[in-house]
DNA sequence: GTTATTTCTTGATTTCGATCAAGTGACTTT
DNA sequence: AAAGTCACTTGATCGAAATCAAGAAATAAC
């Protein structure tokens, strides 16, 4: 049932059986449909959400009311606002289910709870640093998408252009283009 | 003796006086020479540390063996590489005393002891957070020049041209121009 | 099944910042 | 004081990506 996300934690920290039993049984499963929030805008993230089934797309609207996606998720990967959960701030971004989608999620009280009683839970904070790598700022767009395509190949079979452009720092031009250059 | 981080702290939690004398009895305080460094490529961060007096910077060298500054820090500010910390990985950057510095720091242990002691300290969390806010990778260099002056004016008075360049991701010339515009 | 709408591609033009280059002034070093 | 280095400025040119624009292909709506 937790497979996917137990196989997960255990690549971040050694955890015993019973670990992993005191930690599952804090999990909850949530469906969200097509649409809904899993964060919105000036909530705190209170929780770290593994996304078993559909993906998810975090965003916000600039100035100009134009959607900037910042964070692009799918299958087996875990959807969390890094900022917000880890100052517990206001979060300036919502995370919306791109497609009718299935997550387990685990409460930061709970979270406190496991590394009181087991250390080992400690090291799962590497989640938030590991899962958040993304293409450099610095790159050129077609190194930026080859990056994106080495790390994370399932968001770009997953996602339109529009908003892997967006995620990407690109005008969906561009990104066509660097598309037509590699192929 | 240790009133600025003292002040710190209080403003991003609920510190009890006896809380303030848990922190402060774990803070060591340690002199850094100019060109020394607080963390080394490769090391794991493992403390928080408070510039008390001086400034720091953190920086890479890239492919082309460029140094690029990731961070520029003065006084009364935390000097904590966030990722190398948050995942205890290694770091991927140097963090190096810019002129003879002054630090008080506390141990990511005694940090988890403290917070197991009141709970009230998890709140220091939001140090990570708050004090990373950067220029936004996606502004004009102009606007980035106006975000750091609005943010951090400190940092443009401590730091030569070139350094606040790289910061900024933009060339000197750029930054000399930016600079000539708005005066 | 036809019409809309959205998504993506392709071309032409423009623009902003990088690069290349030279020069000035301040500060060291000897 | 002369020579050298360093920090910064200013000008000219270039290039990559944004913008503007139009059309093709795929998908949705009626």
């Amino acid at each position: 049932m937790f497979d996917a996300v137990i196989q997960s934690i255990k690549s971040y920290a050694d955890l015993s059986e019973k670990d992993i039993k005191s930690f599952t049984g804090r999990l909850k499963t949530v469906h969200l449909n097509k649409g809904e929030l899993l964060l919105n805008v000036n909530a705190v993230c209170q929780q770290w959400a593994f996304c078993v089934q559909g993906s998810f797309r975090e965003y916000y609207l600039n100035d100009n009311l134009d959607e900037i996606t910042t964070n692009l998720f799918t299958e087996n990967s875990w959807v969390i606002n890094h900022s917000s959960f880890t100052g517990q701030l206001p979060s300036k971004c919502k995370i919306e289910a791109f497609e009718d989608s299935e997550v387990v999620s685990i409460s930061i009280h709970d979270l406190h709870h496991l590394i009181g009683e087991s250390p080992a839970f400690f090291a799962l904070g590497k989640i938030l640093e590991v899962d958040s790598t993304r293409p450099s700022a610095t790159a050129t767009p077609e190194e930026k998408y080859l990056q994106l395509l080495d790390q994370n190949p399932a968001i770009i079979q997953r996602f339109p252009l529009k908003h892997i452009a967006s995620y990407l720092g690109m005008t969906p031009e561009t990104l066509s283009r660097v598309r037509g250059k590699i192929r």
